[in-house]
DNA sequence: AGCACTTTTTAGAATAATTCTAATTATTGA
DNA sequence: TCAATAATTAGAATTATTCTAAAAAGTGCT
């Protein structure tokens, strides 16, 4: 790969905040600031076309790559509407999203300060809780 | 397709309660017995393997088929974790899926008596809700 | 800087769940 | 019984994603 820009791969943090233990590379960074640039929840194919604009010689295999790593360490969330193609949220905060039948649009859906799962659920006895998805399709009346 | 058994379409109420505008099919109402059988959450392949037991003729084919006409008609849930392939559910109360990473189990959890979704989010103005899905992943400790 | 080592990127092939296609079979209702 | 409609079937096609193996980049040591 042609490698022409002068830049270290640590990046700035309003770019990036070196994810815990994550190696920041300029794909990884590139992925990571489509994400946060129109918070959209693109999916992997939408990812890769933005990037290239950016940076034309990213493959898609790699966007896939970067979404992964970003993925396991935290940095993003991976979110699934049915059998859809996955699609990458860059919104941290603990929340469900809406899925708009009519727009199309998505729509993140904050959970309640303060609001336990454990009040709407009949939750197994001593379960344990790695991930949490809430989905929602819907319509928006005007 | 060779058809041997001099059976009505119609179906006895205990196989299946004649799902409204649905024609109850041989097939459908295998593969809405096979569901109702052991009700752990099949993939539609492992619905294809025990619906043949009874009916080796039957095709994957038709699995998605009778899979997807009973999805429509309410009869039966379609559930998905990430990326894996659908699971179905033949039980139609509110509820979420807890999958127990250990035990690789996936078990109903039940929305609880009264509760409002709209307690637990922040939901978009307006919002009409067709579709919830909530899943959570996990483990139980003993 | 030079070198060995590890990690990442890349293009393209492979995979796997699901959907599509077109022909056959079954069902319905006149 | 016959015509019309709907469902089933085998196998091909699709498509998102993962895998593979080679090249490139990054790291750390001297």
């Amino acid at each position: 790969m042609k490698n022409n820009i002068n830049e270290p791969s640590g990046i700035q943090a309003d770019d990036c905040p070196s994810v815990d233990g994550l190696r920041m590379t300029r794909q990884r960074s590139e992925v990571y600031k489509v994400l946060m640039d129109h918070r959209d929840h693109p999916t992997a194919g939408e990812v890769f076309e933005r990037a290239k604009e950016n940076m034309p010689t990213i493959s898609l295999a790699t966007v896939y790559n970067c979404l992964e790593a970003l993925v396991q360490h935290g940095a993003v969330r991976q979110v699934n509407f049915e059998r859809e193609s996955s699609r990458y949220c860059p919104n941290l905060t603990e929340h469900g999203h809406f899925h708009d039948e009519e727009s199309g649009e998505i729509i993140d859906v904050p959970l309640k300060k303060g609001a336990m799962l454990s009040d709407l659920l009949e939750l197994p006895e001593g379960a344990q809780i790695d991930n949490l998805e809430i989905t929602l399709r819907g319509t928006i009346a005007e």
